[in-house]
DNA sequence: TTTTAAAACAGACAAATGTATGCTATATGT
DNA sequence: ACATATAGCATACATTTGTCTGTTTTAAAA
């Protein structure tokens, strides 16, 4: 009947539909109908198929709940990833600790894969020097070796830890924690173990 | 026909339907045939019923691809909004602002909707003490007052600072950096022009 | 005002999808 | 070896859901 003015109405099924997506729960054309009391299906449906040609949303065609938000966009973060967050990394066993995480955090992936990221609760004062408190979540890149300079997470006594990494030019390295009460630790460069480096850094206020 | 070990399959099938879950595609019965190569239908389903039994899958009955991942909210970021990043806040716009944003951040939200967030580039150092550096992200959330201890978004000299909101017996409030180089600002209860309040604190090394 | 396109309604059909029943084969424990 | 629960297969059916055709109403443009 043409009741709301022109476009008010699919900007408020282009928001819906888009959490609805957000939230893991794609809806189908009749659940956009009964959100917006809309008596015909094909009300639904006319909004949707109007922002699909938009470009606003895209579809899986003939699939159940098949609308989808548009692979990438400008204004949208392109490709998010979600990558899980340890409780803890015991001695070594990453690939085991991945598998059973407390929870997936959504990250915009700069270019790596979602099984090269891992997330991890920080414990310890040691790197407030960096803006790194307690508490804060960081977000890592798998990787075996480091640059000098690189924020990374180590195996130090079969416990993860973040610390600097220096590359010393005798065949040493040094973990170096941001913070004058910490001393720096030591070690052989073959004896290292270094899970990845931090590429973020987030804390919840 | 009873061929693979017991159990085997079914923990591939709950890593496969977990994956799409959290990938926000959740699967029907017949994908998870497909996925498995499975030449009944009811092969998939049985792994899934028995799924749900175990509590490690929820599922909505009688709904295309209903399959969800049980309530642990922490699980799946259940509820991520897209948030406007301002590249900065002319005198008050806040509105026009957030109409022309450089891009978007996924952020969890916690109870806030989305049009009461954005985010923020912070410059300067006034607040280092708080682990909050230059070229971080800080996530806010829209609101005109603060309490003391609340590290909030304020408006002053047309433009946006991010300090300490302390809130004093006389009337009067104080915007406190969290560097020892910096002087505390303070205003008058009614002139203080707060934005938002920093619910989350990002740094991309 | 007249015209036009958008918004909404109504009813129907077909495909996708969840669900059910009965059966066979095999791994596993006793 | 035997019993048994599990894994898997085949087929069918009911519901959900995407899609289509046609009509009516109304906001916005001409």
């Amino acid at each position: 009947m043409g009741r709301t003015p022109r476009g008010k109405t699919r900007e408020q099924v282009f928001a819906f539909v888009r959490d609805r997506l957000l939230a893991g729960r794609p809806p189908t054309v009749r659940e956009v109908q009964a959100a917006f009391g809309f008596r015909a299906v094909q009300t639904a449906r006319a909004h949707l198929e109007r922002l699909v040609e938009q470009g606003r949303l895209a579809v899986d065609r003939g699939r159940a709940r098949g609308y989808r938000l548009p692979g990438r966009t400008s204004d949208a973060p392109s490709r998010t990833r979600l990558v899980p967050l340890l409780g803890r990394v015991p001695a070594g066993a990453l690939d085991e600790a991945v598998e059973d995480p407390d929870g997936y955090l959504r990250v915009d992936a700069r270019g790596a894969a979602s099984d090269e990221l891992f997330a991890l609760r920080v414990r310890g004062e040691s790197m407030v020097g960096a803006g790194i408190l307690p508490g804060d979540t960081v977000i890592v890149r798998r990787q075996p070796t480091a640059r000098t300079g690189d924020i990374v997470v180590a195996l130090v006594d079969h416990d993860a830890t973040v610390k600097t990494f220096v590359s010393r030019g005798d065949g040493r390295v040094t973990l170096r924690p941001e913070n004058p009460a910490f001393d720096p630790i030591e070690l052989d460069a073959d004896a290292v173990v270094i899970l990845g480096r931090v590429i973020e850094v987030r804390r919840a206020l």
